[in-house]
This record gives C-alpha cells, structure tokens and sequence, in this order.
DNA sequence: CACCAGGCAAGTA
DNA sequence: TACTTGCATGGT
C-alpha cells in the first residue's frame, strides 16, 4: 500500500472513532503561544491550571508577562512543572515577540513559514515541536507538528523507523500529504488523542484501538 | 510505590 | 555526532 494511502486510511479511521479535537483549546494566538512552551513534556490537564493562574490574575498578557518578576511567575505558572525553567523560556519568548513583532500576531504571520521557524529555533526554551506548534496553531501556517506519540505511532506502523528524527517524521506527513492548515491541524490532535489511549509508553489499553486492524 | 505527560538545553566524550 | 542528565507537578 502507498504512503499517501496509508496516512489517509490512519487519519480516516481516527477521525471516524474520535471525532474532531478542537485544537487548539485556547481563547487566543498569544495563549496558544504560552501554552505551547508550558506543554512541554507535561500533562495538559497541568497546563490547564497554569493557564488559569494567569488568567485569574489578568496577566494573560505580553507585556504584563514579561514585567512580571520571574518569581512571581514561576509561582503562578507552577502546577505545569519545571516552573523554574518555564518562566524563563516564557520570558525568552516574550522578549522576541515583543522586541520583534511589536506582540502582533497580524506581523508574525506576514512573515515567511520557514524564516520565522528558524527565528523561533534561536530563542532559548523554543524546540522544534514548539515553534511548529506555535506556527501551526497560532499562526495557521501549514506545517505538520510532532510529538512523541507522533513517532511511537508511525514507527510501529512500519512508516518511518524507531529511532526516526523529527524531521523524518515531519517530512513524512508533508510530503505525502496536500499542506493543508485544517488537516494538519487536525491531524496531530488524533494522533495525541489515540496516542493517549493506545500509544503510551506503558499503561493498560482501554477500548480497542481503531488502528489495530493495520498492524 | 513506580511511572509518565502534547520537550528542551547543556554537559560530556 | 551521540549519549546523558536536570528540570517538577499531578494523575494513574
């Protein structure tokens, strides 16, 4: 079976269980941004009350955010663990979004898809997943985002192998598939849904797995 | 109790 | 380049 076909047939067959995910659950661009950096290898269900910290204490806001002492918000962005390093790379974020782009998602997303990946790789705390999840969900630019259900999912379906580089990964997807905003969007959010379910590390399966016929 | 979550950077060799 | 370690809360 062709790569094109398959990818198809995955996302089919988790759309058809799942449903659409509604990514990504935030109000606005900028909490989208924030939220991408406290997600990192955190629960989201964590981030959730983070957000809410902010939001609680108006200061879901650029420039409030980066006037805030780094203690005080490392303390409200704290039940997203690594809170410490969280609120700097917050700030580092900050800097550059403010310095930059005057904290205008309008003039962040003037600029070219690939130019602006690359100034978001320079800013200390933003990885490759981040700034492709900040490019695609705050600023709908068409780039395919991976996590590590992503991987775990493709490479034990025979797509990419076990120890396959993000860019394999991501050049799996956007090069078999029309560079779409909605389905790339929708895409990684099944991925992370089944993944969740089916594709942890390790914990007991709940439901039967709507891709287990393709193994 | 152990294990993991929508990563990333820094250090070492 | 390839591997290792620190970061940390909260749920299962």
């Amino acid at each position: 079976m062709g790569i094109l076909k398959k990818l198809r047939l995955i996302y089919g067959k988790l759309y058809k269980s799942f449903g659409p995910q509604r990514w990504w659950p935030a109000d606005t661009p900028f909490e989208v941004m924030v939220g991408a950096i406290l997600t990192q290898n955190t629960n989201w269900q964590n981030v959730e009350k983070a957000v809410a910290n902010l939001k609680k204490n108006k200061a879901l806001d650029p420039v409030k955010l980066y006037r805030m002492p780094l203690k005080k918000l490392a303390l409200l962005i704290r039940p997203a663990g690594y809170f410490n390093i969280k609120a700097k790379r917050l700030k580092n974020f900050l800097k550059f979004y403010l310095d930059d782009y005057g904290a205008k998602v309008k003039n962040m997303r003037c600029v070219n898809r690939h130019i602006l990946r690359n100034e978001l790789l320079c800013v200390n705390g933003v990885g490759q997943e981040t700034a492709d999840s900040i490019l695609l969900y705050a600023l709908h630019k068409p780039v395919f985002v991976v996590d590590a259900y992503t991987k775990r999912i493709c490479s034990r379906h025979g797509l990419i192998p076990e120890d396959a580089s993000y860019q394999d990964a991501q050049k799996l997807f956007m090069q078999n598939l029309k560079n779409d905003v909605q389905l790339f969007n929708e895409y990684h959010a099944l991925l992370v849904r089944a993944g969740k379910d089916f594709c942890r590390k390790s914990k007991p399966r709940c439901g039967i797995c709507p891709l287990k016929d393709l193994l």
